[in-house]
RNA sequence: CGGGGUGUGGCGCAGCCUGGUCAGCGCGCAUGGUUUGGGACCAUGAGGUCGGAGGUUCAAAUCCUCUCACCCCGACCA
């Protein structure tokens, strides 16, 4: 490709609205350009792109057995009420009328549409497993898209589904899809940790995250610092530390004159924050839940939220407490009437508490699990946080953020329950058809490698998705020997197999060397006088700093040989 | 949804508080010339009616009201 006929220019000025250096780079380089909140077209360079990424993820997956189909974009609400799925999404869900005012779905996932598919056409257990993909764009009604690419609303994903008679077997697929998915990123040149995730209000036994380590993810993984313990803080367990033994004392009543955090409670009274009662209130689908949880620690949401099988969890609006007959600041388990309370395992092993009196300005001493009050359920609801120790070894937990940039569940039976998908077994009976589902967002893999690979000047494409895989950048293309040369490099370097983006622009020096940065072109070959006049031409990765001449009769051979074994 | 912010030529911005030659600057773009190994220089030129609607006023980019869009923080987000 000409650089003066590409469609798409380099911007020298960053656009203001981005903050994210994928965004703000892949804006400058004219690969991509916004059109609505969270929406995004994709100019030739990107595409290309995008492309590739698309080419590494179909390989891999029919590496692995998995066969591609396509899945409308257009569905009917019904099939998402079957499921019930069209509450768990909620307003996520981009819906529309059609002139016949049926409500319409604008698929954000296909799990409802291929499980009919494959409830119509297996009826055996002869007939899985089956591990069945597309590549597809996807609508979500994100609350907040941000970063650009990152997080958007409507998005190109990989998603495949497997299918199989039991539970050994899927383990198999899923295994099958974490390697399928580990090639892809070694493919990719993107470093990525395994972690475990949580699979949200779908249930399901297991669920793992595959993450890129960057400054810019929003979202936040815990690991051990010793074992290869790793996952989403959604998720992450840890050993809480330990409380010093005490002998229980009796309750007793004291005056804590406005003291309504923790915070102040604990310098009130002169004791650490590990010995008092933290009451959280929440409506979960309309219901108020009590929490409790040491002092110290904190609510995990995601973890209540999976405890109580609620779609909707919120915390509770002072109206709503005080509609339930609480004191807040001054909350107290005890007494507790037709309100259900969840107790973090930390409050039950811990000991004489202080917790809330139930009227203003009152706090009471010594309360102790279960002696003087009791919880419907006492679960792990705690967030882990960075200093933790592991649940897995004696190592210390680390928090870093990270970008998710693929997601693998074991769905289970729901849904193929839901929509009777079932199969007939050895013996012949019926069952439900076990289900697995895998993702991944080619834009935002593509976003993700360019937070990865970029330094101050540009994008440094890994050799695997770069739009192009040569530069060719002669300077002063006046003087007819230049521009003769590169012409013939031109067409020689394609005749090779080479990708090549040919800088045939008149512009100075320093113009086409800046773009060759921000572009990120793993391979620039130049050709300029000065190197002409030793019969060479210059050739330089992107990611490096040297350069070395190579002599214009082996240019072609050479450069297709460094492109080859990618150094 | 709560909080904050921004909308002025393709891009980045100034002007707004203190209405009245304020529609301006830089980049980019076009033409000509001189240059050119890390975003050159000179000259000339095209391009905006100031997000939208309504209002106040002799007069509105500037003040008021409403509205839309976008960005950031949070909530949210299989």
């Amino acid at each position: 490709m000409r650089l003066s006929e590409l469609f798409g220019k380099t911007q020298r000025e960053i656009p203001s609205e981005a903050d994210t250096a994928s965004h703000r780079l892949l804006l400058r380089a004219g690969m991509i350009m916004q059109v609505a909140a969270g929406v995004y077209s994709y100019m030739p360079l990107g595409w290309r792109v995008l492309k590739k990424i698309e080419n590494i993820i179909r390989e891999e997956m029919d590496n692995a057995g998995g066969q591609e189909l396509a899945m409308p974009v257009l569905q009917p609400v019904e099939l998402w009420q079957q499921t019930g799925r069209d509450k768990a999404f909620g307003r996520g869900l981009f819906t529309l009328l059609d002139r016949r005012e049926r409500t319409l779905v604008l698929g954000p996932t296909h799990e409802e549409v291929l499980t009919q598919m494959v409830g119509h056409h297996v009826q055996s257990y002869r007939d899985l497993p089956k591990l069945l993909y597309q590549i597809q764009t996807k609508f979500r009604d994100e609350p907040r898209p941000r970063g650009g690419l990152i997080r958007v609303r409507e998005f190109i994903m990989k998603d495949l589904y497997s299918f199989d008679v039991d539970e050994e077997k899927l383990d198999v697929s899923y295994r099958k899809m974490i390697q399928a998915y580990q090639n892809i990123y070694d493919r990719c040149d993107l470093p990525t940790l395994l972690v475990e995730a949580d699979s949200g209000a779908i249930g399901g036994k297991d669920s793992h995250e595959f993450m890129l380590i960057a400054d810019t993810g929003e979202d936040e993984v815990i690991r051990c610092d010793k074992c290869d313990y790793a996952a989403n803080a959604d998720k992450a367990v840890s050993t809480k530390r330990p409380i010093a033994p005490e002998k229980p004392l009796p309750m007793e009543e004291v005056a804590t004159p406005g003291m309504k955090t923790i915070e102040e409670l604990a310098n009130f009274l002169k004791m650490s924050k590990d010995h008092t009662l933290k009451a959280v209130f929440y409506v979960a689908d309309g219901q108020v839940v009590f929490a409790m949880i040491r002092g110290d620690l904190d609510v995990n949401e995601v973890k209540l939220q999976r405890l109580l099988k609620c779609t909707d969890l919120h915390l509770a609006t002072e109206a709503e407490v005080s509609a339930a007959g609480i004191a807040a600041g001054y909350a107290s388990p005890m007494g507790l009437k037709n309100i259900k309370t969840v107790a973090d395992d930390s409050v039950a092993e811990g000991i004489n508490f202080v917790a809330g009196g139930n009227k203003p300005d009152v706090h009471i001493k010594n309360v102790n699990y279960p002696r003087d009050f009791k919880a419907d359920i006492v679960a792990d609801i705690a967030c882990a946080r960075e200093g933790d120790g592991c649940p897995k070894c004696d190592g210390m937990l680390k928090s870093t953020p990270g970008i998710e940039i693929g997601h693998v569940f074991k769905l289970g039976t729901f849904l193929s329950t839901a929509l009777g998908a079932d199969f007939i077994d050895e013996k012949g009976d019926s069952r439900p058809i076990i289900m697995g589902c895998y993702g991944i967002g080619l834009g935002r893999l593509l976003a993700a490698a360019v937070e990865h690979y970029h330094d101050d000047k540009g994008i440094v494409w890994p050799l695997s998705i770069a739009p192009y895989q040569v530069y060719l950048c002669p300077l002063y293309r006046e003087d007819a020997n230049i521009s003769d040369v590169a012409e013939k490099l031109y067409t020689e370097l394609q005749s090779a197999g080479l990708e090549v983006l040919f800088d045939d622009r008149e512009e100075s020096p320093g113009v086409k060397f800046n773009d060759a940065d921000l572009l990120g072109i793993p391979l620039r070959v130049t050709v300029s006088p000065r190197t002409l006049q030793k019969d060479s031409v210059e050739v330089k990765w992107r990611a490096e700093k040297e350069s070395r001449l190579v002599p214009v009769a082996d240019a072609v051979v050479r450069v297709k040989d460094l492109v080859q074994r990618g150094k």
